[in-house]
DNA sequence: GAAGGGCGTAAAGAGATCGTAAAGATTGGG
DNA sequence: CCCAATCTTTACGATCTCTTTACGCCCTTC
């Protein structure tokens, strides 16, 4: 039942106030006060849900958010001083679960804390993948090949966790542009050529028949792993 | 992307702004102005979202929310005048995923629906369909055929698909070519008859006397599976 | 038993999609 | 301000898919 729970917010009143309302109800809290501390605490610790304030003082809490969501699913709920629609609308977009508006109850937060903890617990998606030769580790952002780190740019390895998120599933072009280019590139197939071309190269894939990286003409792509 | 949207709501100004809004993103919206119509409607239509009003003229919202998660895990977004926190967290424990209080932004609930959307349609219908010789599993677009995997093309997987999404009915030869060749292409059947032909080849079936793809002469196609 | 319609198959050309390299543009860090 | 990494643009050959065309089969009908 203990799920482990990592705000980020830079005001340390409201840090203590989540701490102790969590931790009351048997949440592990960790903490971190920015966008660079954040996603570190992210990777090493592997929380079951994020608790995120969007002003940091190192950047924007929704660059954390689009950034995280390229590794993970873990749910986020976004809090904010903000209550303009487009804000809300920006980070529910970008991938978080839920938006609560400074000053809040923290009943309410609580129990928006236990929806999304309940709705998604069950899922259960391996954050590393590994056949003996390629091994992608979603969690540290790592993959390796045979031993060998492979460095991949943030489009490359934006695609690779993409597919790897539903490994065996054909991902249509439509879908990897749209999430990792923005809603407004859904055509620009070409982009995706290049990337997954690159990706072959790096990971040792033959693409006239490919082991891993599947390519469905006129769909998509799909990770077999 | 067309998801079904229900929303409860016995104020008809809410249900049209709300109808409207929705529509116009390319939802389907059917409507319940009460607990008992709500619940017929939930159980008939079977939608992939809900929108909750609190304050329904035959009982509590909550009671039709506590009463559906008995047989369904359909998204919850609640809709209320309460401000409270007593009620918030109450629809959250109960089993709703998102609470918006009114005056609300349409912006906003749409961006909750968007998301609340995205979250969930993952892990709908397995959708797989198998006898021990062929397997289709239409979520991962993948066939195979005595644990080989079988390679389609675009229009052989849509025709594919089409048929299983109805197995055992036939499915007339111009329902299939306007969905998959497009409204003008009616009735040019000699493309269909092509494809089916390629579809048999590859999964082994004898076209004298098919096993899967049964042929409607005159009529269309049926998949027995 | 000949004719015609619907069906199945094969093969070739047209068209779209894919993989790749390399040059230009952008971005972020030093 | 410059450099290096990354992304975007451009180009072209290779490959795959779709369409077209052709022909043989089976059945029904006359």
């Amino acid at each position: 039942m203990s799920a482990r729970i990592l705000v980020v917010d830079d005001e340390m009143q409201i840090r203590k106030m989540l701490r102790i309302a969590l931790r009351s109800v048997g949440y592990e809290v960790t903490e971190a006060d920015s966008v660079e501390s954040g996603l570190a605490a992210l990777v090493r610790q592997q929380p079951d849900l994020l608790v995120l304030d969007l002003g940091l003082p190192d950047g924007d809490g929704l660059e954390l958010l689009s950034e995280l969501r390229s590794f993970s699913k873990v749910p986020v709920i976004v809090l904010s001083v903000r209550n303009g629609d487009s804000d809300k609308i920006k980070a529910l977009d970008i991938g978080a679960q839920d938006y609560v508006t400074k000053p809040f109850s923290v009943e309410e937060l609580l129990a928006r804390v236990r929806a999304q903890l309940r709705d998604r617990l069950p899922d259960k998606t391996p954050a590393v993948l590994d056949d003996g030769y390629l091994h992608i580790d979603l969690a540290r952002r790592l993959v390796t090949c045979k031993t060998q780190e492979v460095e991949l740019t943030p489009k490359e390895y934006a695609v690779l966790a993409t597919l790897a998120q539903h490994r065996q599933c054909v991902i249509t072009q439509k879908q990897l542009l749209e999430q990792i280019w923005g809603p407004t590139h859904g055509q620009d197939s070409h982009y995706l050529r290049i990337v997954v071309s690159h990706l072959r190269q790096k990971i040792g894939d033959d693409p006239t028949e490919p082991k891993y990286l599947k390519t469905e003409a006129g769909i998509g792509y799909r990770l077999m792993l």
